[in-house]
Order: structure tokens, then sequence, then C-alpha cells
RNA sequence: CGGGGUGUAGCGCAGUCCGGUUAGCGCAUCUGGUUUGGGACCAGAGGGUCGGGAGUUCGAAUCUCUCCACCCCGACCA
């Protein structure tokens, strides 16, 4: 009775809120679009960065830093780019203020104006592309594999709390290559790399495809990315990897002399998720009792919640779970003990559920009685008795079973939710009443996919890479097409 | 940024239209006691710049202006 959500069938996005918020994930903060994230939501965010990063590394990265300011002149070195970001920058304008001589308070110095403007990294391709310029001479200094660790800013217009805030937490990869085959080939690396985290650590499927040119990252030539299903029917990017071309380079004058000796401009990638995968993974598996978490992202996989009515009981109970807790521990599994004695056993059980621990294990007198203990599910927010010598194993193999039901069952939700359509009356029927991904053919233009996305705010999430080769017509137009893409309104 | 709504104790709200004692209620908190296998109960206590600022007035949570934040719908968005 504390604290209630509100339905997804009720209302779909308060319920988002209402999780994050519940949930103790995050808060809004005094600026606007920007979230404070919480403990309980930076751990979760913690186990994300910790996975990826030690992926990152196992795919020959290294971490760096760079600076959060950028000089204005970096952003009209490449024309796209500046065009894609130049809407929705913070820009430093001075450096000091000074008490207002009119009153209290302080004010901007207008003494303090700096000779040129610094923009808040939206995202960082250009300080560091002029940074490699220093760096590479020879075929020698190649390849670049460097990752950075960061936050950067965006002036979103409207704002949701992890899906879209103004400055957001993340990683981007920026690489430079002395071959455009080996840059291609370090894109792609990165998208599996993604695909690969998605699915088997958040649980989450996702399909693997290209941008159609709309869509592409500002300054890529082409883009790669992982796209999610909700389960509002909406898609959700959940990382991108760009190849970059020559553009960068060319911008930035980063050449370099190949071992044949001639000189040419360097190829590159650059690859991010961030923080939207915490809002990715809310959205995937949470229901309308709280959030779910799969077991390799929740930040305590197991919770004991002792049931006593006496302090002898309690401190036997306890004896207990400490025994259990450390059979649990050395199988590499995180447990927490709640014995705060001002709370009922039924208020825990609520707030663990409202949480999305994904194991919750009771104990009470009767269990010492039995030698069992209960063990409640989140996922499917069943229970049993399990005896105690057996716990440690069968928690083991659980916690294996939810990451692996959990993942089954948002592949059915996407199976039941992508819809093949022939003709555009079909496609928007669809798109209105089910939403979800559709499967239509496109005539390959920009032209189309405007026309599509005025009428219906529906867009091409990607291009699969494992499309099936299929003659058809485009939907909007008749005109040939020699595979589909995925359709869907999205996030 | 446009339209609509909201902002009063940690949380959820009443009071605002029609200005007037010391601004209420529920939950939470603290103390004491009884409780504890699905969101406990009794008693007592503490907690408020009424989102910020300015104005009107003898008097403002209430009226006016302005700023800020959040929500919903758009626009926008890698």
């Amino acid at each position: 009775m504390a604290k209630e959500i509100t339905s997804r069938s009720e209302n779909y996005s308060q319920w988002y809120n209402d999780i994050v918020l519940k949930a103790g994930l995050a808060d809004h903060s005094a600026v606007r679009g920007c979230m404070v994230i919480k403990p309980y939501g930076f751990a979760i965010w913690e186990k994300i960065q910790a996975q990826l990063d030690k992926m990152f590394k196992e795919t020959g990265h290294q971490n760096a830093y760079f600076p959060l300011f950028i000089p204005k002149s970096f952003f009209s070195k490449e024309a796209s780019h500046v065009e894609g970001f130049a809407k929705e920058c913070a820009i430093v304008t001075h450096y000091r203020l000074k008490n207002d001589p009119n009153g209290k308070g302080v004010i901007v110095d207008p003494d303090a104006k700096l000779e040129e403007e610094l923009i808040v990294r939206p995202t960082s391709e250009t300080i560091i592309w002029n940074t490699y310029r220093t760096w590479i001479q020879s075929y020698r200094d190649l390849p670049i594999l460097i990752n950075q660790w960061a936050n950067v800013v965006r002036w979103e217009m409207r704002t949701r709390l992890f899906l879209r805030t103004a400055e957001f937490l993340w990683q981007e990869g920026h690489t430079a290559h002395a071959t455009k085959q080996e840059a291609i080939a370090e894109t792609e690396q990165m998208v599996n790399v993604y695909a690969k985290f998605a699915q088997e650590w958040m649980s989450m499927p996702v399909i693997i495809g290209t941008k159609s040119e709309s869509e592409r990252f500002a300054g890529a030539v082409e883009t790669y990315c992982i796209e999610a299903l909700m389960q509002d029917g909406k898609a959700l990017q959940a990382g991108t990897s760009h190849f970059l071309g020559q553009n960068f380079a060319k911008a930035f004058d980063v050449k370099f002399t190949s071992k044949e000796g001639a000189l040419d401009y360097v190829w590159a990638t650059s690859w991010g998720v961030s923080t939207r995968l915490v809002g990715a993974l809310i959205m995937a598996h949470s229901d309308d009792n709280g959030l779910v978490l799969p077991p390799k992202l929740a930040p305590t996989q197991v919770v004991f919640v002792p049931i006593y009515k006496t302090d002898e009981e309690l401190s036997k109970i306890s004896e207990k779970v400490h025994e259990l807790k450390k059979s649990l521990e050395a199988k590499g599994i995180t447990t927490q003990y709640d014995d705060r004695d001002n709370l009922k056993p039924g208020f825990k059980f609520a707030e663990y559920e409202m949480k999305g621990y994904p194991v919750r294990i009771a104990i009470g007198p009767k269990d010492l009685e039995k030698g069992t203990v209960e063990i409640a599910r989140r996922d499917t927010l069943t229970k049993q008795f399990v005896n105690q010598t057996e716990v440690a194993e069968f928690v083991e193999n659980l916690l294996n079973d939810i990451q692996d039901n959990l993942f089954n069952k948002a592949v059915n939700f996407r199976t039941d939710n992508t819809t093949k359509v022939e003709t555009y009356e079909e496609f928007k029927q669809v798109l209105d009443s089910k939403g979800g991904f559709i499967l239509a053919h496109w005539d390959g233009t920009k032209e189309t996919e405007e026309v599509i996305k005025e009428e219906t705010k529906a867009t091409i999430r990607c291009i699969p890479l494992d499309a099936i080769s299929e003659d058809g017509k485009c939907i909007l137009t008749g005109k040939p097409s020699n595979r589909r893409v995925i359709f869907a309104r999205s996030y």
C-alpha cells in the first residue's frame, strides 16, 4: 500500500516513470532534462559498464579520456556532423562570475567573455580526430583502438529518465585504421559486441542492421545499429557503430604514410552505448509489480528475508542465513540479508519485487524445523520450498533459468509483434492496432521514407544484416525492392 | 519550443474559484508497547520558505505578473 505503480495497460509511460522513481533508480534534478542517478540505478549502470569494458578490452581496446569542452571551430570542419548536432549544443561563453553590483547574488562577468566559445561535447569525434592528427604519421601508428567512458550533453527538447536526458553517461569508441576493410571490420565487430551484450547480459533480443541514409549518424558513411522492441510495441535503438570512412580524417587532416610509401587519409569508426540501456532494460522485462532484472545485471541477485516472532528465533535464522549466504557467495552469487526489525515480511516482499531482485529467500521457524527455505523467483512470481542443503546449487541453476526465461519471453514477444505486410493499407492498420516491428518492402529512397514517416510516424529502424533477399514491391510506391526492412514507431 | 495540466511536510493529497484565527488529512519518521509465513496495531511526539521572485492589499497558499520544474499531447531527436 505504500507504493503503487500505474499499470502498463492504463498508461505505459506513467508506468515507466513510476518504476524508475519507485524502484529508486533515478530522480529528476533541479536542472531541466538532467537526472540524478541514485545508488541502485547507478549500480545497474556499473554492472553494464564492467561487462562492456571487459568486452572492449578483450577486443583490443584501451580506455583514454578527452576534454569535456570542444572549441566551436572544430564543429564547422565536418559539414554533416555540425548540421546533425548544432541544434542541441550547450555553449560556454564566459569563464567567470562576479557579485551583482545591483544587489544580491552573482552575475556573469561581461569582461570574462571567451575569445572562442567552447561547446560542451555532444560526442567527441572532433576533439579526438584533432588529437589523432598528432598521433598518426605512419601505418605503424595504426590502428588506434580507443574507448572513452564519459558524459555528454545534448540539449533535447523533450527528455525522459534514462531514455533521453540532456546529460547522459556513455562510452564512445573511436578507432583509426589504415584500410577501409579494416575499419569496416571494426565497425561490424563492435555492433556484434553490442548485440552479444544485449542478448546474453540484458536478456534482450536485438536485430542487427544498418540505418537508412536519413537515420544515419551525422558524419558517417554507414551506421550499424542494434534495435530492440519494447513492451508497448515501440522500437528502441540500443547501440550504434559507425563506419566514418575518411570523413573525419579529411576534416582534421589526418594522413599517414603507408607501407608502400603513399600518403593517404586514415579510416575511422566510432561506436557507443549509453545509460539509455538502463531504460531499455526496464522496458524489456518489468511488469506491473515493478522492475524485473536479469540476474547478470542485478546489483544484488538474492535477498534473504527472515520471518520470526522472538529474538531466539531470529538469532537461529540469522545463523542459518549467514551459512547459506556464504555458500552462495562461494559460487559468485551476490546476496543481501534484510534483518530490519521494523518492517514486516510482506512489506519486504513487495519492496524487493519493486526493485527487481531476481531471487528472494524467506526463512521462518517452520523452515528451521523442516530444514527448508522458501525460494521465490521474480520473473514468474512463483515460490517453492527447497532443502537447505540444496540451496546453493538450486539458486545457481535458478539464476541461469531466469536469465534464459527473460530472454525467451522477450523473443516470443518480439515474434508475436513482428508482422510482414504487403500493402500500405495493411502497414497502417498493423501500426495502429498492435505496433511492433513491421517487415515491409521499400524502394530505397529517402523520399519514400520521409512520406511514410510524415503520414504514420513510423521510421525505418534498420535494414537487417540477415535480411533474406526476396523480390517485392515498395508498400508506398510499388517500385521493385529486393528485401524487406524493419519499420516501427520508436523512442 | 507550442497546446493542456500540475507544484502545499519525505510521499500522496484537501484547502485556492469567493483573500481573513495558530494551514489540515492519510502514509512515512521518532519514542514506548504489542506484533511478524504477503504491504501490522495502539498511544504520544516531531516535521511547512504553501515551487522561487516581484506586485496588489490592513491582511495572500488563495488575486496579478514573472521565472523554474515536472507530467500529457505535439514539434524535435544518432
